[in-house]
Order: C-alpha cells, then sequence, then structure tokens
DNA sequence: AAGTGGTCTAGACCACCGG
DNA sequence: CGGTGGTCTAGACCACTTC
C-alpha cells in the first residue's frame, strides 16, 4: 500500500485482521484446505472469538471462505460464474436452460410480485418452484409467478401437483410469444425455505434476481431467484454477438 | 400452507426479532422515521444489545433501516432503481450517462483486471475514477481501467492530472468502435476508499458490477463499478423495445 | 457534554457433524 | 462422544454527531 495514512485511523481489529488472514488465505493455504478453529485462531492473534469472527464473516461475504457448523472453516474456490442474461429472450423452461422444476402450487403471490403482474390483491396464480445446480451444487432456488391468464385450463386439470405439474405451466408458457423482458439485481437474505435448499444458514446473503416477462402486452410472468452470493458471479452476456469470452473457468497462474 | 412447524424450530432469537421488527417497520413507523436507540430497543425486547444488533444488521442488508453513528437507526426509504444495462452498448463517457468524472491516475491495475486487459503483470494503465449520484446521494463509485492502447498519446501530455485528464481518456475512447460488451455482478466489501466516497462504513456491502469494453478484438477497457447493497437495485434493461407498463385494465379479481 | 451507533471482551451454552 | 461453528449475554470503551 503506498498511502498509509496515520492521522485519522485507529483502524477496527477485526478490520486489519481481516486484511491478515485474506493474505494468509492467498499465500499459505490452498483451495479446500480447513482453518484451524476460531478458538485457536482468536487466541493465536490475541483477540476475542467475537471479532475473530467478525472478521471471518467478512471473508465469507467475500467468498474467500465457507464455513459449517460441526466441520470447520475451509477455503472456499474462486466463484463461479453463472450466466443469468441469455442473448436471447426465452421462456423459463425453454429447452436446454439451466433450471429444474420442482414442484407448483397455486396461492396468492407476495404484494409486490402481484403489483407487477397487475392481478388482485388475493388473486392466485400457479407458483413454480425451481432449483438451478452448477458442478452438483446448488446455486439457486426460484419461485415463478405465472397468473392463469398466461398459463390457462390448468387449474381445471389438477395435475398430480408436483414436478409433473411444474412441467405442464412451463409448456403453456412457450406457447405465447415473448415480446421482451426485464431484469433487476438486489442484495437479499435467504428465507428459511431457500436457505434449506441452498445449504446455507436463514439470513445467509443472497443475489435476488427478479426477471418480468412481457407477453401480450402485459406482464405474463416475473420469476424471483435468490443466488447463493457467497459462491456465485452472476454474468450477463449484454455481448449482442461477441461471444469469444465463454471461459468456463480461468485458472490464476 | 398455514402449517407452522414447531418440530426442529429452536429459531434464534436474532431471527424471530427481525421478523417483529420488520413487521412493526411495515406497521407503526414511515420512511425517514427513526427508532428508539439501539439499547433502548434492547432492554424492551429483554435481550443483550448484541442480539438486537445482529437483527438491525439484517434489516440494514435488506435495505429496510439506515444506521449512522451518533445519529441513530432511521426506516429507509424503498431501493432506488439503478439501471445498469444500457440498452444499446455505449463507452463510458457517452453523452448522458449518469457518471461524473473525478480524476485519473496512471498505476498498475490488480491482477484480476490486468488479466482481463491481457496486459503484463506491472504494465501500467490509465485509471479513472468515476463516481455516480442519483437523488443527490452518491450511489457508486466505478474505477475504469484503460489500458494504453486504447487511448494513445495521452501519457505525453500529461494533463492536469484530475478531472481534465479523466475526460481526455474518456474522449479517446469515444473514437473506438465499441463491439460489445460483457458484465458480472457479484457481492462485495467496499474497500476503505469507496466507503468513505458512498458515504458507508468500510466492510458495508456492496454490489460490483465488472464490464469489458470490446473493441479491434480485444478488451479495450475494464470497469469495476461498486454499488451501494443497502439502497441500490440493480437494473438491467434486457427488455429490447418494451419499456411501459402503465395498469391499462386491471383483470378482475 | 450528551447521546448515538461501532468495536471489543470473556465468558456460556446450543446445534450440528463426524468418528 | 468430542470438536466445530452458531447464538447469546452483560458488560466496557471508542468514534462520531449534535447541541
Amino acid at each position: 500500500m503506498g498511502t498509509t495514512q496515520l492521522e485519522t485511523v485507529p483502524e477496527p481489529k477485526y478490520w486489519h485482521l481481516k486484511t491478515v488472514l485474506s493474505e494468509a488465505l492467498d499465500s499459505e493455504f490452498t483451495v479446500g484446505e480447513v482453518l484451524p478453529n476460531e478458538r485457536e485462531l482468536a487466541s493465536r492473534f490475541g483477540v476475542a472469538r467475537a471479532t475473530l469472527r467478525q472478521a471471518l464473516e467478512q471473508l465469507e461475504l467475500e467468498g474467500r471462505l465457507q464455513r459449517r457448523r460441526g466441520v470447520g472453516t475451509t477455503v472456499a474456490p474462486p466463484r463461479m460464474g453463472v450466466a443469468v442474461g441469455t442473448a436471447q429472450h426465452a421462456w423459463p423452461g425453454a429447452a436446454g436452460d439451466a433450471w429444474q422444476p420442482v414442484d407448483c402450487t397455486v396461492a396468492a403471490p407476495p404484494v409486490a410480485v402481484s403489483r407487477m403482474l397487475e392481478t388482485g390483491r388475493k388473486e392466485q396464480v400457479h407458483i413454480v418452484r425451481r432449483s438451478r445446480m452448477t458442478h452438483g451444487q446448488p446455486v439457486a432456488a426460484e419461485l415463478l409467478y405465472v397468473p392463469d391468464a398466461s398459463a390457462p385450463g390448468l387449474s381445471a386439470i389438477e395435475a398430480p401437483s408436483g414436478s409433473a405439474r411444474a412441467r405442464s405451466v412451463l409448456r403453456a408458457l412457450q406457447r405465447l410469444e415473448l415480446t421482451g423482458q426485464d431484469r433487476a439485481v438486489e442484495l437479499g437474505s435467504a428465507r428459511a425455505d431457500d436457505a434449506k435448499e441452498l445449504d446455507r444458514l436463514p439470513g445467509a446473503p443472497v443475489l435476488v434476481v427478479t426477471t418480468r416477462f412481457f407477453a401480450e402486452g402485459r406482464t405474463a410472468a416475473v420469476s424471483v431467484a435468490t443466488y447463493r452470493a457467497d459462491t456465485c458471479r452472476l454474468t450477463f452476456g449484454d455481448t449482442g454477438n461477441v461471444e469469444i469470452h465463454h471461459d468456463p473457468e480461468r485458472r490464476a497462474s
């Protein structure tokens, strides 16, 4: 660091600790290696365990560490890039997308969603639950809200409620002409059910990707996908036609 | 499903607390209102201050609260949507973008950036610092890395180092034909300097948007923009042309 | 000076995982 | 069972803002 200011710097211990640990991770540890336990590390650095934990939390947030109760703290691999913005618009469930339908229920969506769908407050919609795996790990959980108008005639069928029903809702979507979509990304914390599916604790930081699908001049479906923020880097292929950079993993040399 | 499970639930206090507070915020508080101080709240709920703080942290992460040292905790306004993916590709600094050049230095970029630029490890590049304001608040800080090949003839000029120099680097970029771009979003924590510019504490959660700009068959520039994760919702206009959603008619409920 | 949130401590117990 | 990280406590002091 060129500019070490001494003026206004009572640098917090946990911040300094984080820096020290970060450098140690770079030079003295390899991916997957387990660190000494928290009590050991705390006493080694001469701080309280809570302070040490504050530093570890930061590093976990940045995707450098992975902590698992009952197991230990390990050095995390570099974040995996997960493609989110497919170059061409496509309905969820279209051939070759990365998602796997889990089940489907019918219920009233959260108000924020019903507002986007322009449905009544208590109007029920199909809620398709999907999950996304990458390299054998769950990286995202999605709730796809489909109003009846976008998947007509399904409430009558009463399909065997489950992935079969989910698939039929997705099939129904394909029949509409997708005219556009609209995406937003924000930080959130995992709800209990999402956390379970993502193999994290409730409240874990997640990137929430909200997508609106437009068809027939209205919002035909809304997807709310929550990605593990610690392990994922969301990539958007806004590129148009340049596509050279499909490097699945670039190794640090 | 109205089934409240009682089986495996020693729900953490801070989690329950967060839920209670969240509901209270919805019903009993208005945006901008200040909450009672932490010691007061903790004793009111019968928990230690640290536990109360854990709940507040979560709510702040979700953008529900804003805490400022020496001032207090206030109810945050809904996150503002900030446009990140302009429909058509454009160089940074093109007419009407939301950024304001701050200064410009010449230095070697972080290795991760030099790898994207395909420059040598210690090769120096122009580093333009820009900042982005919305509604009078700073929402993002950006470092734009421009290799000499993309802005030739500037190292000689030695412009009066500052926003003037920054502007001339940006002008140089406009002369190249932009053939594509490539974006990624991930969670990070604010470095000390970014934190200062964003009016947050170091380590505050940020959304890091990394953009590669392609021209002349190579990566002509790399932008690393850090957005305040608590106040921002990043929006991507992948839409093409659909853009308006009045509610033309509310579906009958 | 008074009041706020931010940092830190030194303990304790709990939930979970593995052998 | 022993060891891990996760939760929680009841204090203390510090940095900052405001009056």
